[in-house]
DNA sequence: GTTGCTGATGATACACCATATCATTTTTTC
DNA sequence: GAAAAAATGATATGGTGTATCATCAGCAAC
């Protein structure tokens, strides 16, 4: 079974158990992200949807069906890009630590990445030092991964 | 002499000895952003100018100085919220360190803090180790002032 | 001083991301 | 199978940002 397959399957049964659908159209959302590890846009999604399985979805649908899929934990949604991602550990039963995010500037390939403890707790408390808290400690780094840092060179 | 008009005279001499001007609509969009601590977009910008000074200013032309300041380093763009804010070293003669954003994501005040060396170099080798560079250490990060906080309590 | 160059600004059009609103369809539930 | 709820469609609109071409201001050289 491929990688793509076996996350929809994970994802089928995490929304069963949590008493919610995951449609047709959310799952054809859902396979646009699993299908490649880089961000996509709400129109690139819609255009894949229409590319492969011929149906016409509105950008508003598919805007909606992401705010489904975030809240699911299925998908992140990256503001420095204004794109989606795929959660890396839908087929994790155990809960995950928090996620930080590798955006490559230049293809928009995603890393999802989690880091030291420590390491946050520190940044934590400079943020809280200044007078402000996290609203979620999810950073979203702004990066070029190493095969476009390597063609630009 | 107020705390702007100070700024804007070190932007000033930077300016010149740097063999660049600093126009009257560029001061003017400087000051825009000098003389609030909140974030502020193209658009509200060139609303503030015509409100303040009169003057009709294009957000074609905003988005130009903006990058004009950028360059000189007087001014960060936060892409996290599409929105722009002075250089709080602007009257700093020393080179600084990096700059971490603090935004609040309810209104909008933007802190700049500086963290650790430290801190700053393990992220950085998480981030390798993972197959990614980092453009820029500056991080923007998602938070609520305490303000905001307490007045949501 | 006027010609021509350069840098700065204006005007217009357009692309992309996102949401508001109301209509329609599909699915549940009884 | 009718009423209620959930999901999706259609349309309009707003915010951010860029591409492109035109115009204007300052300045150098003759």
């Amino acid at each position: 079974m491929s990688r793509v397959q076996a996350a929809i399957d994970h994802a089928e049964n995490s929304c069963k158990s949590r008493g919610v659908k995951l449609t047709n159209k959310r799952r054809q959302v859902l396979s646009g992200l699993l299908q490649s590890n880089k961000a996509k846009s709400a129109y690139e999604l819609a255009d894949y949807c229409k590319d492969k399985f011929g149906q016409k979805l509105p950008a508003m649908s598919v805007y909606r069906i992401l705010e489904f899929l975030e809240e699911e934990r299925l998908v992140h949604k990256l503001n420095l890009a204004n794109k989606y991602i795929a959660c890396s550990h839908i087929t994790c039963d155990h809960d995950h630590g928090i996620s930080q995010f590798l955006i490559c500037a230049n293809c928009q390939t995603v890393k999802e990445i989690t880091v030291k403890k420590s390491t946050m707790n520190t940044l934590k408390r400079s943020v809280e030092g200044a007078g402000f808290d996290l609203v979620s400690p999810q950073m979203e780094l702004n990066c070029l991964c190493h095969d476009c840092k390597n063609q630009a060179a």
